[in-house]
DNA sequence: AGGACTAAACAAG
DNA sequence: CTTGTTTAGTCCT
């Protein structure tokens, strides 16, 4: 509830897309792959206003199955709706709210908020009597839909966030169990798993250990990489047993900001968003967009993706490797990716990230790039807080450009405490400034795990700085992906890297035929739109 | 059978 | 009390 009051504002604006009443044929459902950006048509509607649907019907009150589920049966498609509010399910209703808010996440009482606010169903419904009812089947919803994860909210105190997961789990339900078999999966999944506390008691029973072998984990949008299940198993991971996935994955992360948010969320973050995509894009629009691309979200993302980094970055896509990556720059990423994960998954996939984030960038900032998506910058959560302390150079230079940029941003933004040891001082360091941050050399060195690398770390963090820009989510770049946890252990981590990097580069690089890398031109492009100041703090861990 | 909604028991903070 | 997780029952497709 505290929150609630910020929250609202949050979420307030517009929001409902639009419930489809009668007038849409529901033709786009959720999970579509969207649509083309439609770009005009969207907003006429003036969805804005309202998502009243039904109008007459919002009646059906009280015993929502009534009205809704036995009367109509008839029509799904013609224009009935399958419940008092609409043909929305609960999830779906959920997942308007979390795309419609500026970072893609809400607490638990924003989203009543936003329910309240925006289906007149349920307007009425706000208050605590009538209200149990229904916020219990959004709870309900958030534990049991793998599609929506949550991220522990350290700000507040209040709730933890509640975003979607990129990787859509749409279909699937939330795959109880994890399956942890992995060696390298394995420990990540502890590590956001970070042990359940609680209930050894009931039926938990046998197979939360983890053993289930079976890879339960969806799909992901790339599927791919056949070699990559360990890595989808990763990302299973993150829903263990015990606390639902993504429980789990939040476990430490969160992206904060909250307070800021709560400042100026409403404010800045819109504006920021597309900043350097489109700046044109009025909000308006940009919602709509966003929305739309919400659907990518959960879609597999990898058409358009592919489409764009095709177009401007030829190698990008060898990362087949880690499947995790190939969600990319698009909104997923940031939306999860901030703070999410990054780091440490990075660090692992660092490999190939140094090489694709350069590209990835061009990509999201070109403006050839189709939708506006998300380049987005989300306030972008400072995750990484205390770890950003504990790691080590060697760690930093894995994580390499996403990495730094991730704090950088985190620091552009303003972000206040929490971790900021980073802070970027704001200078400024013009795009084409940076130095080719992947030359070769730098790769030796990545490779060798070794250096201090004072100096390279310090140019990856201006690679990722000038992609973040103002208020930067770490995403941008991307692609890669952002999910692991950053809290993992950094010794084992560390312990497997260096065999990890080796096999890594092994593999990828060696193998991958052709795998050049360009580590040169990247950068050294001005291109990049925004203005970016890039920070060239040192935050060196010192 | 599977999806979705509801109710409710529990656990934590 | 709120937030979350789970289980179970019912209805619908």
């Amino acid at each position: 509830m505290a929150e609630a009051g910020g929250a609202a504002a949050a979420a307030a604006p517009d929001i409902d897309p639009d419930f489809e009443p009668q007038s849409r044929p529901r033709s786009c459902t959720w999970p579509l792959p969207r649509p083309e950006l439609p770009a005009a048509p969207a907003e006429a509607g003036g969805a804005a206003g309202a998502v009243d649907e039904g109008a007459g019907g919002a009646a059906v009150g009280p015993g929502r199955a009534e009205g809704a589920r036995a009367g109509g049966a008839a029509a799904r498609k013609g224009g009935s709706r399958r419940n008092a509010w609409g043909n929305q399910s609960y999830a779906e209703l959920i997942s308007q709210a979390i795309e419609s808010a500026p970072e893609k996440r809400l607490t638990l009482a924003q989203i009543y908020e936003w329910m309240v606010r925006s289906v007149p169903y349920f307007k009425d419904k706000g208050d605590s009597n009538s209200s149990a009812g229904w916020k219990n089947s959004i709870r309900h919803n958030l534990s049991l839909h793998s599609k929506f994860i949550k991220v522990h909210n350290e700000a507040t105190g209040k709730s933890s966030w509640w975003m979607l997961n990129p990787e859509g789990g749409k279909s699937g339900k939330a795959p109880r169990r994890r399956a942890a078999s992995m060696d390298n999966s394995s420990k990540l999944a502890k590590v956001r798993g970070k042990a359940s506390k609680k209930k050894p008691p009931l039926q938990s029973a046998p197979e939360s250990t983890a053993d289930s072998p079976s890879s339960q984990f969806p799909k992901w949008p790339g599927s791919p990489s056949s070699r990559s299940n360990e890595d989808s198993d990763v990302w299973n991971t993150f829903r263990p047993r015990t606390s639902s996935n993504a429980s789990t994955v939040s476990a430490k992360l969160s992206p904060i900001l909250t307070e800021q948010d709560d400042l100026h969320d409403e404010e800045l973050l819109p504006s920021l968003v597309y900043s350097s995509a489109s700046s044109n894009v009025p909000p308006t629009v940009t919602e709509e967009l966003e929305l739309i691309d919400g659907l990518n979200l959960m879609s597999p993302s990898s058409s358009v993706l592919s489409t764009q980094q095709s177009v401007s970055s030829g190698q990008i896509q060898r990362d087949s490797s880690f499947s995790l990556q190939s969600p990319n720059a698009a909104g997923q990423t940031t939306t999860f990716g901030n703070s999410l994960f990054n780091p440490i998954d990075i660090s692992l996939q660092s490999s190939i990230s140094h090489f694709s984030a350069p590209h990835t960038l061009e990509v999201l900032l070109t403006p050839a790039s189709p939708p506006p998506r998300d380049v987005m910058l989300t306030p972008v959560d400072p995750v990484l807080p205390q770890t950003g302390n504990r790691m080590s150079s060697r760690t930093l230079l894995l994580l390499g450009g996403q990495a730094a940029q991730s704090k950088m941003s985190s620091g552009n933004s303003r972000g206040k405490s929490t971790e900021q040891q980073v802070e970027p001082v704001g200078a400024s360091v013009l795009p084409s400034t940076l130095p080719i941050v992947t030359s070769p050399q730098n790769t030796a060195s990545i490779i060798s795990l070794k250096a201090p690398v004072s100096a390279t770390t310090a140019q990856a963090v201006q690679l990722g700085s000038p992609l973040l820009l103002s208020s930067a989510s770490p995403a941008p770049l991307g692609l890669n992906q952002d999910r692991l946890p950053i809290d993992l252990d950094l010794d084992m981590y560390m312990e497997n890297l260096e065999c990890d990097m080796d096999y890594i580069i092994n593999s990828e690089l060696m193998d991958e035929e052709g795998l050049d890398f360009n580590f040169e031109p990247i950068l050294s492009t001005p291109s990049y739109p925004s203005t970016s100041q890039a920070s060239n703090h040192t935050w060196v861990p010192s």
